[in-house]
RNA sequence: GGUGGGGUACUCAAGUGGCCAACGAGAUCAGACUGUAAAUCUGACGGCGCAAGCCUUCGAAGGUUCGAAUCCUUCCCCCACCA
């Protein structure tokens, strides 16, 4: 492992490497060299899934090597059919640009610009967007063989449901900027998750073929949860993005809180930046004082740290202590339950408009204001499911109403559904 | 182009005239137990509704029937074999 030359021997231990080319180890050796990886603009922000990629940037600059963002303006137009069982929907092209820009916004906070290592951000349609059908199919087409296509795994995966036309291409796109950024940045590395390296190695093909170079491979593998489920997936079911509108700091946080045990000491490796040591001190907690989630807490501050901000991510860790370590509500002071506001969702109580008046707060329209239930109707199987909470006291099945006395501070209630879904209400 | 098989709820998958909002499994949500973990057990699980009930769904559109996911017609899509 010490004869591995850096990123590679961080990347190892951190089991980050799926596999790379043989070539690799020697060119990383010789100097610095530029990397690229490609970020697809399906959606305007970056997800947790998107996280290891980022890292294998980050550790390559923190080498002394050069990182390259793409972002995909053009080939996102297309779809990469890699790792997908089906053909994709294709996304017009100004709200392609439009995601485009945020990922590169949000891209720019993990890397460093300064500097003659300093990283660069590019997107392909600067250069794949002007090209002409014929000049394409000439300079790049001519290189593969069909055969050599079709037996790519993103390709022969599909042979039976069908792949448009479009999509079988996509693979000469990305060989087409493989030897685009050759040219201009000098790039002989390309990165990416292994449901890539077809991608990957079909650029190698290109450069070889048209300049007669050696370039280089590294994937990262795919993440996986211990109990079996897709990693990235918030309670809720929906994707962990890094856009703070999209996944609060405060939900980001919990995240990562909520890591299992067994997943824990790979996400410190994957996720962090801390040592070996650190982890190893981490993982000892685990076996000896699991209740304590010390290596749990470690990961979400950091990972928040890095995605939000240090700030952000200290608000996180006093609000989680507040709604989970703090017995009693009430005690909240009126300057905890606003930054509470800003973090948990929350909403302007407005009573139902039909029915009597009652003087108090209509728990199953609270929640759906709050968006914790979907429908009075799902509401009401919560509560009598006994899975709310108010202020920190379970409700019986009956109490629909809650008394304007229970208010905290005279206007707000503090709602929670089952064991870590919190919103709070203003009450006028 | 021919022949055969198939398209059911988030996913897989039963159901071949009324007992079907539709068996079962997974996923999801909640409860118990816990440590904001896992495993296990229990409940919920198309939508709306405090309930009665109403509305929408079984590839699409028509039709037969008191009544259809189930029968008929046309159309769309997928799979297998043949050409």
């Amino acid at each position: 492992m010490s004869t591995l030359p850096a990123p590679l021997s961080e990347l190892a231990w951190r089991e980050l490497i799926s596999q790379h080319t043989e070539g690799l180890p020697a060119a990383l050796a010789a100097g610095p060299v530029s990397a690229y990886v490609g970020f697809d603009p399906t959606a305007s922000s970056l997800h947790v899934g998107n996280l290891v990629p980022i890292m294998g940037l980050v550790h390559l600059q923190r080498a002394g090597h050069r990182p390259i963002g793409l972002v995909g303006g053009a080939t996102g137009m297309i779809g990469d059919p890699s790792g997908r069982s089906s053909e994709r929907n294709l996304q017009d092209a100004d709200t392609i640009h439009a995601n485009a820009e945020a990922i590169r916004g949000q891209l720019a906070r993990f890397l460093d610009f300064d500097g003659p290592r300093g990283a660069k951000l590019v997107n392909n349609l600067d250069w794949l967007g002007g090209i002409g059908l014929i000049e394409f199919l000439r300079d790049t087409g001519k290189h593969f063989s069909i055969n050599y296509m079709m037996a790519k795994d993103s390709v022969k995966s599909r042979l039976e449901t069908g792949i448009s036309y479009t999509e079988f291409t996509y693979m000469l796109m990305q060989a087409h900027d493989y030897l685009e950024l050759y040219r201009r940045e000098g790039v002989t590395l390309q990165m990416g998750g292994s449901d890539q390296w077809g991608n990957i190695t079909a650029g190698l093909e290109l450069i070889r073929r048209t300049v007669g170079a050696e370039a280089n491979a590294l994937t990262f593998p795919l993440i996986t949860n211990a109990d079996g489920t897709k990693f990235g997936k918030s309670t809720g079911g929906g994707s962990v993005w890094l856009d703070a509108e999209r996944t609060s700091p405060y939900a980001f946080y919990q995240f990562w809180m909520g890591a299992d045990d067994r997943d824990v000491s790979r996400y410190l490796r994957f996720y962090t930046l801390l040592t070996l040591e650190e982890i190893t001190a981490l993982d000892t907690e685990v076996r000896t004082a699991p209740e304590k989630r010390v290596a749990q807490r470690a990961l979400a501050a950091d990972v928040t740290a890095r995605v939000h901000g240090a700030e952000a991510a200290r608000v996180a860790q006093e609000v989680s202590a507040l709604l989970f370590e703090k017995a009693d509500p009430n005690s909240l002071s009126a300057a905890a339950l606003d930054a509470l506001a800003r973090e948990i969702p929350f909403a302007d109580y407005v009573p139902p408009a039909e029915g009597a008046p009652v003087d108090g707060v209509d728990v199953f329209e609270a929640l759906v204001q709050l968006g914790i239930a979907a429908s009075r109707g799902a509401a009401k199987r919560l509560l009598e499911q006994g899975g709310i909470s108010v202020n920190g006291v379970k409700l019986g099945a009956a109490d629909k109403i809650v008394s304007r006395e229970r208010l905290l501070r005279g206007a707000y209630l503090l709602l929670r559904k089952g064991q870590r879904e919190f919103g709070l209400l203003r009450v006028g």
